[in-house]
DNA sequence: GGAAGTAATTTTGAATTCAAAATTCAGAAT
DNA sequence: ATTCTGAATTTTGAATTCAAAATTACTTCC
């Protein structure tokens, strides 16, 4: 295996590495988005060599980047023993869930206060897009909404801290629900739930709206934990 | 400067490097550090060849700490100019105690179905320990323990990715006391607020635990915001 | 045929090197 | 004196190199 050719940076575009602030964060970016996905099976191991050889990049960026997915869990680094996607843990993905509910709780109560007009009006055109994605049964459309309506809403709540915490533990969720692939009775319930959010959030309704969003999450939550571990 | 003699490791031994799992755990260590206690200056520019020769490490293990560093938010990376310490914004500390509120809110909950007798044990000696700071008025232990019993707490909430979070989120309300420099008349008050919790814990009552440790971090919230913004 | 020990290979951790970008400094022009 | 220009220096980003540890493969012995 000495006279392999090198290919040009990378064959799957998909895994090409551009629009780079610097090349540790779209890497970051690349290995999130692949063991989100599942490219990379949990428990795998990582192997240095192979992945600088698919994004084209010199080891040390890309040991960089691990540096980085392991703090934030998504892989473990065993000295001297290379990095490993970790494992879904069933009561690990359990307790997310249940960290995530109150942070929605405290978001609703944000929300119905500093919400102003135009961001409501921006969330409902939101939920009527993901109204539409659902009687079209267009699942990954909805999907991406969903990511995009609750980083809205987190946005607008106002507060720095749980904006910038809620994308690194929404990746976990999502990577658990990709995981779980969720079924279409709980997608017609959770549109059910949004349309009762959307309400409470209209009338401006705090405590209303904290316990919707704070029980939507929660029932998310029951319909993962209900599919990792089916006892 | 071409005959600089290259002193052993370090000069300071307070800043050496030691019990390492891997030396960018240890260094990062050591910047949370004097991050924490301002040894660093919000705002200040990190000399990545000065941090290099304290430590006495190269550049490819600081670095990688730096980039752990900024995920976690202590520090800013701006692309091709250098690591810059993150200024304390009083918005954000504020923000921040928010969030701590509700997930302290979260770990009462818990606490109060799943601790232990044998922990409640362990958690009111600790306690005790704390209150007899207290009439030595031995600040600095009382610290350190007040960090140990939040620490065992949220352990023994039981919630993993709980225990995960706050220890991160903590660092930087502990480099908010330490920038507030938190006085003596909200020592007192903090004392009875342990007091209450430890009542409620032992009486297993959920909802009034839930409370109570949520209020205690409100409360320690609005005692830093008043002297972060002396308006 | 299988286990144990040892050499070769691979992989990792960390230092060094190299190129590109930014910063500093000196000198010239206004 | 001040501002502009451009070379020298420093600093950063990333690849390469080197040493130590772990893994694999091979040989020998039972």
């Amino acid at each position: 295996m000495s006279d392999v050719i090198k290919p040009p940076p990378t064959a799957n575009p998909a895994l090409e590495i551009v629009h780079s602030p610097s090349l540790y964060q779209a890497v970051a970016e690349r290995l999130r988005l692949m063991i989100l996905e599942n490219m990379l099976a949990p428990g795998s191991r990582i192997s240095e060599k192979h992945l600088c050889e698919t994004f084209g990049v010199s080891r040390t960026p890309l040991r960089e980047a691990l540096k980085v997915l392991a703090n934030e869990g998504l892989i473990e680094l065993l000295p001297n023993r290379g990095a490993h996607v970790t494992e879904i843990d069933p009561q690990e993905v359990s307790d997310l869930f249940d960290v995530m509910a109150v942070l929605e709780g405290l978001s609703g109560s944000l929300l119905a206060d500093r919400a102003s007009n135009e961001e409501i009006a921006e969330i409902q055109s939101i939920h009527n897009q993901m109204v539409a994605c659902y009687q079209n049964q267009e699942r990954s459309e909805y999907f991406r909404l969903n990511q995009h309506i609750h980083h809205r809403l987190t946005e607008i709540s106002g507060n720095r801290v749980l904006h910038k915490l809620a994308p690194s533990l929404m990746t976990k969720v999502t990577r658990a629900r990709y995981a779980a692939n969720m079924q279409l009775e709980r997608w017609e319930q959770s549109v059910e739930e949004h349309e009762l959010i959307l309400q409470a959030l209209k009338k401006r309704d705090g405590p209303a709206l904290s316990a919707i969003m704070s029980l939507h999450m929660q029932k998310t939550g029951d319909a993962v934990r209900q599919r990792l571990q089916p006892n």
